[in-house]
DNA sequence: ATTATTTTTTAGACTAATCTAAATATTAAT
DNA sequence: ATTAATATTTAGATTAGTCTAAAAAATAAT
């Protein structure tokens, strides 16, 4: 049986991995974790023990088959609870995180599969990212950062790159939201900025904004 | 911030001061707690110099109000979402319980609350328990012992006392759930036995059984 | 009122998870 | 190729929660 705690380094080793595409470093860990890298080696240790982790000292680490099948149910869980707690019960996409941080550690296969038919199989949870199917597998989707259309291009926002709940605040503060249709209208060449429309307001958005919402480019 | 382990063990005097109506002292908890008399002395050390509970050597103890309140919102939880499991998801009322008492653990005050309206405001549970409402007040009910009722009377299914999956599993097998409506044809002086009708069945339950079962007089 | 039984507490040790500080390996810079 | 900087591991301690075995207190039995 996985700890809480040692799920949460799995997910932490997924997430790593996932982005820089190399095994995950102890300081790289240890700074997702929010925790000291002696602990992380501690934990290392554990893990490889369990065979849940690929670990040779000093050359970083990656998830095993074990290790990566639970990982991925971890984020099939969270990203289930997240849609339920928007879809269901009305929270904000801002709001939903820290509680599925910790609903993703209940143990029941029965649960998770019978809330994924009770959502209506959803592919995508409130931020836009992929649920993994009972199997493990993702959706994939063609998606480009908002930061690369140009002038007069139209798009919809199907989902953010950055997850802080600040950054969805904001959004929510200018209306952009999963499903808005873009406009825009004006790209300022010297720093990147954009004036687009949606629903007929005009906002202005910053590239640091740009770069992190994912869109459909519509024809 | 009250730990996974000092929740179940406020729940678990909680219970155990409910039935006897009397401190709970330290076997009892340890029995209710499946461990040693030894663990449970040192938790009620923590529980106590957290304000938790009332805790003299030798004594027993009970809740403070502060200790009661966190115990009443844990009931809360668990009977939310073992409601929340069988309306929404179709789970059985022998499936849930375990399954409650992981969620029971969620920190949110938002989440019970949205989660109690998506419900409906439900007052009892799957198994006829009441649910706390958002002030910790529980509604109250007359319910009698279907083991005390005598032939010809007819009554409603409303609760049971045991809560063990395999009776409940028992009583599926018999059409017996919350709601059943009982009309009794027989019963037997010697041992107590009686043979139930439930839609149009006949069915013999013994006193062991007709003890657990609540209901209410239908005139 | 002693003695026996039961209940509770203490003593001492163990594991998981964490920390700081120091030691060692690896990588980058000169 | 040394030296400097960075990354990682070890050493040693700490805390929550647990255990067994032994001591002490409370209760029951004679
Ligand atoms: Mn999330
Ligand atoms: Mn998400
Ligand atoms: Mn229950
Ligand atoms: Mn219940």
């Amino acid at each position: 049986m996985t700890s809480h705690t040692e799920e949460n380094y799995l997910k932490a080793i997924y997430k790593i991995a996932e982005k820089d595409k190399k095994p995950a470093g102890t300081n790289a860990i240890a700074k997702e974790m929010d925790t000291s890298a002696a602990s992380v080696t501690d934990m290392l240790k554990r893990l490889s023990e369990k065979g849940l982790i690929n670990y040779q000292k000093y050359k970083g680490v990656s998830l095993s088959t074990k290790g990566s099948k639970i990982a991925t149910n971890l984020i099939r869980k969270h990203r289930l609870w997240e849609s339920f707690l928007v879809k269901k019960l009305d929270f904000t996409w801002d709001k939903v995180h820290d509680i599925a941080e910790q609903m993703e550690h209940i143990k029941s296969e029965e649960l998770v599969n019978r809330l994924d038919e009770f959502l209506g199989f959803p592919k995508f949870d409130p931020h836009g990212d992929p649920i993994p199917n009972a199997d493990g597998k993702f959706t994939l989707r063609v998606q480009v950062l908002l930061s690369l259309l140009r002038k007069n291009d139209k798009a919809k926002v199907i989902g953010v790159k950055e997850h802080d709940n600040d950054f969805l605040r904001y959004l929510n503060s200018k209306n952009i939201q999963l499903g808005s249709e873009l406009y825009i209208r004006e790209k300022n060449d010297y720093d990147k900025s954009m004036i687009v429309e949606i629903d007929g307001e005009k906002v202005t958005l910053t590239e640091k904004v740009t770069k992190q919402i994912y869109v459909k480019k519509s024809a």
